[in-house]
DNA sequence: GTGAAAGCGCTAACAG
DNA sequence: CTGTTAGCGCTTTCAC
């Protein structure tokens, strides 16, 4: 490591400023002058260095991003489109997980912040935990919420329609003939947990089925497992679950259909998110496809205009979902027998 | 954005150097001093300039990781654990995924090292094609390969051993009862293909049974069900199918069940990495089980110690596996008929 | 069109 | 123990 400017402009026989000029372009040299500077770089294999860059521009070129947790094929899946999006901006991702906890989440904002990130993109783990650590960060520095968002109308946000994307849920496994509905969802920490219940419970209502206390856990595989063993032992099962994740519906899936249980056949499961987990369940899962890329897509433009510490009222972006019908859901009379 | 140690310096009537060290505690101050520059340090809101510092100091306090890609499970594995490794030593990760492009690899190093990381952790993806890239990087800052590697011998590598995790797969299918066995991989592009495919042959060929050609394909779900159904036209199935990972197997099973065929009834098939996907599976994986904690721990450690450009010769150390037996593999007189 | 010099924010000599 | 100052590598005025 180590070869400078200076080292450039020596060799080439000019003053740093034009091997600064000519390296950069931005300004005209004479074509000689260019020449030398660029085989003078090459020969000496010049790589400028961008923390100095950074310092003297007051701009690093990177935006942070932080999600709660990176084993999680939802969270892996927006941070790839997010990566994509920004692929040809010259701008670089730093990523970040917050594992699930306010507290490293609060600490991974800081080293971002304190790396001087051009933005942040974050998908807050804690709906109200999150809300100082988000403001502050939203403060200093244009920050967009994907996905999760905190409480209150602190900082903007783009995600998927949770409300909508569940009324599609319920209205089609109604559509299929379901007269009971149960809801397999998350503790309410997070936004993503609470939307997603009182949507479904909103949709539900609005139907007349009946409705069965919702089941509450994590978003995970081992969770859904474990709900459909609740199912099972409380010994009546509703004619079809709505989940709030795949994770959640896969495992549902499997422990029922481990407890003797045909799906659809004597219970309609329908996912949410449709970011891999779905093709690989078995039947494959109908769910709700969260419009991923769009909403990369968006939260980068969004970015893109927000200020710091910026007194406008901030925005809220809803995508919306689109059902994706596969086979956990296909009405008896039409499905394959499971 | 915006107050520097000199505004701090100013508001507790000090100079900046008596700011500083109060701030670092890394040298005397009377405790009169320290008492007024911590409070205008906290009234101003005073967050130290990381990139001022990693200008000054020639040392940014990251480290660089690049894996082929942040969408599967074992390579997120891997980077939690390295994260968890070094949580409490001040050393922040920059996380990168090459996409399985060794040009978008090499970009990337370009990119870390341009912003001066202190090391680097990286998973080539490409066993020919990363050569130059990650020897250029080996050369300018510490760097250690971790899971896959390079040819030759330029870098330090942490990863498993391969052959014996092979062997280990082998020789319980063949004590099980396998008279005849195949393999399902990837495509000889990475060193853990080329790697998992001869340590196979050579513990088959050491025991003698019929080895039916190997299925070569990606590390992917997809590319077992496909693998599946190509041993399923074949007519004839082997006693047992020893696969690359574990995605391949739980695709593997999942079609040859789905052809009607029992697993391990009629076939035993073992997986490789056993990083969540394995006790996914319907029925549970016997799977050959990576030391990914010890990998990770072991590869910061030898980051430590690794310098850049080091004429000596490169290190590789191979962490040994350890066989979980689940449900896939048993042997059929004890096995649940599936 | 080119070069000299200032300055981004910080820390470590170096004097006092 | 404290303050002044140089300098990390870079870009961009500001003069010429």
């Amino acid at each position: 490591m180590g070869v400078t400017i200076h080292d450039v402009a020596r060799a080439a026989g000019v003053s740093v400023a034009s091997a600064s000029r000519a390296l950069s372009g931005r300004r005209k040299v004479t074509p000689e002058i260019a020449e030398r500077v660029a085989r003078a770089a090459g020969e000496l294999g010049y790589q400028p260095n961008a923390v100095a860059k950074a310092l003297r521009d007051q701009t690093t070129g990177t935006i942070g991003m932080v999600v709660p947790g990176i084993g999680n094929p939802f969270f892996t899946t927006i941070v790839e489109a997010v990566e994509r999006e920004l692929q040809n901006s010259g701008t670089d991702l730093l990523l970040c997980s917050s594992q699930y906890s306010p507290e490293i989440e609060a600490r991974r904002l800081e080293t971002l912040l304190a790396r001087r990130v051009d933005g942040l993109i974050i998908s807050p783990c804690d709906i109200e935990a999150s809300v100082p650590a988000v403001l502050d960060a939203a403060r200093r520095v244009p920050l967009v919420q994907l996905d999760r968002h905190i409480e209150g109308g602190g900082a903007d946000w783009v995600g998927v329609d949770d409300e909508a994307g569940l009324a599609l849920a319920v209205d089609h496994v109604i559509a299929g003939g379901a007269r009971s509905v149960v809801f397999a969802g998350s503790r309410l920490v997070s936004s993503s947990a609470r939307l997603r219940l009182s949507g479904f419970e909103r949709a539900a209502a609005r139907t007349g089925v009946e409705v069965l206390p919702p089941l509450l856990g994590e978003f995970t595989l081992e969770w859904g497992v474990e709900a459909g063993r609740m199912l099972l032992d409380a010994g009546r099962l509703p004619d079809a679950v709505v989940c709030a994740n795949d994770e959640i519906a896969v495992g549902l899936v499997r422990s029922l259909r481990f407890g003797g249980k045909r799906v659809p056949g004597d219970v309609a499961v329908v996912g949410f998110d449709d970011v891999g987990h779905a093709t690989m369940c078995d039947p494959p899962l109908s769910t709700v496809r969260q419009p991923v890329e769009e909403m990369a897509a968006e939260a980068v433009r969004l970015l893109g205009q927000v200020k710091a510490g910026d007194p406008r009222p901030a925005q809220r972006i809803a995508i919306a979902p689109r059902l994706v019908v596969r086979q956990t859901s296909r009405p008896v009379a039409a499905g394959v027998a499971d």
